[in-house]
DNA sequence: TTAAAATGATAGCAATACTATCAAAAATAA
DNA sequence: TTATTTTTGATAGTATTGCTATCATTTTAA
């Protein structure tokens, strides 16, 4: 059960379990998920970046978003850079613990491979039990910043330390699934890194740049695209 | 002819002929393409991005590696981000310029669509007599930093004054072609720009993030990554 | 209850992203 | 050619960004 590698499940009350997502400890300087403040410096990034973007969003404004300082967030987070990969590895985590729990019980690899593309394009929907990060905004800013957390010139470097570990595993887990549907397809990693791509980037373009694809994104309905997905995956993987 | 819309041929000998691409006028202050420091500036931009990641070029360092000023700079583009804007578009442009020349007289639109995949995996190879711009490592800026032309908070407002025209007509001219070998396929502009995407994508995987994908590019042969594009388009536009 | 750790408050600094002004040089028109 | 316009260079300056340092205060843990 891979998930287990990534995800470590704590008690809290005697009633519910709570979910820590485990991330790579170079990407943040103290564990955010252990303290309030911690909490609230993921839970506020994620409003800032989606609501102003990236490029505009800083450690001084989010600062006065959660009355903090900073310096304090200087101690959470080397830049804000590694916060952005930080989201983004939560995020990769996220998907990857919702293919394996929803496909958990299937045998039909082409079902699992619904389920994976139904993740790719919805992870929005779902909820799972971490109240601080809104999954349908973090779904948002991969859509609309996500590349720029491996597009950088530190690449190779940050790549040495494992900060890209999260997406290999989603790889590995989806290219397993594209094999089982047919084993003489060539390319299954490029494969399942251009569905999680192309969905995103679907989205995007249905949203800002509609002349650049075939599908619109209504309200939030994102089912033209998983249609698409689906579509391609069905006559790709034909054998 | 579509090139004809957006390419002027201007004669400078008797002998020869020059070519100048055309882009929104909106992109820049003055036009980069009539004077010495304009083309300066173009030239050594591309050198610094490319060596140097978008983040951290600026102006100042541009300034100082051709011998001029901030300042006059600024009287050409209006930030980094519009000469970004620039080059992208440029790319985008010869990239439209190369498939059409290249397929002008091809009838085999299975044929027509080889081409167009060869154009975006090496349209570095190729040389259109600009002396001032270097493709090769134009093409190596859009595979690393294109996506950050399009992924701002400004891309509606951009999008509106036409500053991803020359993407928009480069997937249309695919997706005519992707048609044209099999008018029942359902997402053509889906795909003209998935094609293009991917191939960017996975040269920039191939380089730096390896298990992300099946291929490998050594020394920058592209081989690889032209036939993994053949087999999907193959495979999606069969009949 | 005492020590250790985390946070807040404040200051400061170097770099970035511009804008403004004016003189010098270059291109162009008369 | 000379006069005029345009372009460029030189310099200065400003607001913001991206940090780092220090120390007092609060919170947490032993």
């Amino acid at each position: 059960m891979i998930y287990n590698l990534v995800f470590t499940i704590i008690s809290t009350l005697p009633m519910s379990i709570a979910i820590k997502i485990c991330l790579n400890k170079g990407l943040y300087l103290r564990e955010p998920q252990d303290s309030k403040l911690g909490r609230k410096i993921v839970q506020h990034s994620i409003v800032l970046i989606n609501e102003f973007g990236f490029e505009s969003f800083n450690f001084k404004k989010l600062a006065q978003a959660i009355n903090s300082t900073e310096a304090s967030i200087y101690r959470y987070f080397e830049n804000k850079h590694l916060l952005l990969l930080y989201l983004v590895n939560w995020y990769w985590e996220w998907v990857n613990y919702l293919i394996t729990i929803n496909t958990m019980n299937v045998q039909d690899p082409r079902k699992k491979l619904r389920i994976i593309i139904h993740s790719f394009v919805s992870a929005q929907k779902d909820n799972p039990d971490i109240e601080y990060v809104n999954e349908s905004k973090l779904h948002n800013i991969v859509i609309s910043e996500g590349i720029k957390a491996y597009h950088t010139k530190e690449v190779d470097k940050e790549n040495s330390k494992g900060f890209f570990k999260s997406y290999k595993n989603l790889a590995y887990s989806v290219s397993k699934v594209i094999s089982e549907v047919n084993p003489n397809f060539k390319y299954p990693y490029a494969f399942a890194t251009n569905l999680f791509e192309m969905s995103n980037n679907h989205i995007y373009f249905a949203k800002h740049l509609p002349k650049l694809t075939d599908i619109s994104v209504i309200e939030n309905d994102v089912n033209e695209v998983e249609n698409m997905l689906n579509y391609f995956a069905d006559k790709l993987l034909a054998q």
